[in-house]
DNA sequence: CCATGGTTACAAAAAGGTGCGTAATTTACT
DNA sequence: AGTAAATTACGCACCTTTTTGTAACCATGG
């Protein structure tokens, strides 16, 4: 998705929120300051082309703060900005409603075999 | 983004509203039932086998209800469920979060070149 | 040599676009 | 009267574009 068709601000939040990454990145930031490779253990699939990727968008985006330490070796802290907090219970709706919402199409967790075990959020 | 790495409900919900699509689509339902092509009509930069791909995924996460009349030429009404219609005020909060802050990296209206003239819901 | 937090180039995989074929009936033209 | 074309909502095969992964490289100090 490299341009909008419209100029929807829906359509630009999805922009940045899609994928399986921004939303993912953001929970495990709700919890405070992580470095960049406490988020490549917290989610050990992704590839760290993908984190950097990944994290640059959403700092683009205003949502997570990129802080960096110049000592050696180098330290990098994120977090979620104020704005970005704002989202988070947002996201946490789509959640709840996902789940509320017994569709018939939904995976139950027992059904996705291709889950990664070490990774489980919420 | 074919299948799932964590058992987390968010990441659930955003398999299948990711991407351009999905909430363009929902946007446009939200006014009430609409057959094939006049989605089309709506959005003329989705080809037809994305269209189905897209209805269809929404049809399965059971966001959209598909209707079928058989006459001649075959007629297709497509609609939000009830469970659909509970879902657009969170992605209109979505909308508003985005708006409300202006994030450094925001496309302004007036900066998006690809924007096409003629799809401009919102 | 290790670790940190990257960048870059190349390759694989996934997503998306294009065009053809299908059905039964109506309308349009000759 | 007979033929042709358009209509609707796709499915399918092929091809291009975009996204993601892999691997190598960089800097520095311990």
């Amino acid at each position: 998705m490299k341009n909008l068709v419209s100029r929807c601000p829906i359509e630009e939040v999805m922009q940045v929120l899609s994928g399986r990454w921004p939303t993912l990145l953001i929970y495990y930031l709700k919890d405070g300051t992580k470095r960049f490779n406490e988020l490549r253990r917290d989610n050990p699939t992704i590839s760290h082309k993908m984190l950097t990727l990944e994290l640059r968008k959403l700092e683009d985006a205003g949502i997570v703060q990129r802080t960096e330490f110049n000592g050696y070796p180098l330290r990098v802290e994120y977090d979620l900005t104020p704005a970005g907090e704002t989202l988070v219970p947002l996201i946490d709706a789509l959640g709840e409603w996902w789940e509320a919402t017994d569709s018939p199409g939904q995976q139950h967790a027992e059904e996705i075999g291709n889950a990664v075990e070490f990774d489980r959020p919420v």
